[in-house]
DNA sequence: ATAATGCTAATTATAGTCTGTTGTTTAAGT
DNA sequence: ACTTAAACAACAGACTATAATTAGCATTAT
């Protein structure tokens, strides 16, 4: 991932806002997504082009549903 | 891939959905979305695992936002 | 001072691309 | 109805690009 693309970096923003919102250091997202803490972090700032998979993983981890992420309002 | 995931099933079954409302063979939508067109059986039939930048390609191939793969109406 | 996050780099797993072949559906024409 | 052709989709295999995982150290909050 070079230039970060406007996708990654809506996403990463929401998920940055929602865990704060809930509290969660990356660390503890990361626990609770099963994914790594670095991991977590390079998502947040759009430094990878995550994939379904693991999208779903945040979701749960934040206890929401995918199009959280992508719906317009909020 | 070896074992379809949920999320994939679910994310596949929706494309095709919307591809056919839209009267796109697969090859159609390979060439609206930039992607390949083997690349979109498989996505259909659930044996990729999807990032989120070709995720949102064919989201604008078929003249949609992201959150409709996911929202639960419909 | 310490907890949280950023950043680098290296490795492994797999997503993404492509060619070609097989099978299946659709629509003709005779 | 039965072929024939053409369009469409499934599938296999090989290759390339990059996502995913991890460790270690630097930096920034608190």
């Amino acid at each position: 991932m070079d230039s970060k693309q406007n996708i990654l970096l809506q996403f990463g923003d929401k998920v940055r806002a929602f865990r704060k919102e809930k509290g969660y250091s990356q660390e503890e997202l990361a626990y609770r997504s099963g994914l790594h803490r670095t991991y977590i972090g390079m998502i947040e700032r759009a430094e990878k082009n995550i994939t379904l998979i693991n999208i779903e993983k945040i979701a749960n981890a934040l206890e929401m549903n995918i199009y959280n992420f992508f719906s317009v309002e909020q």
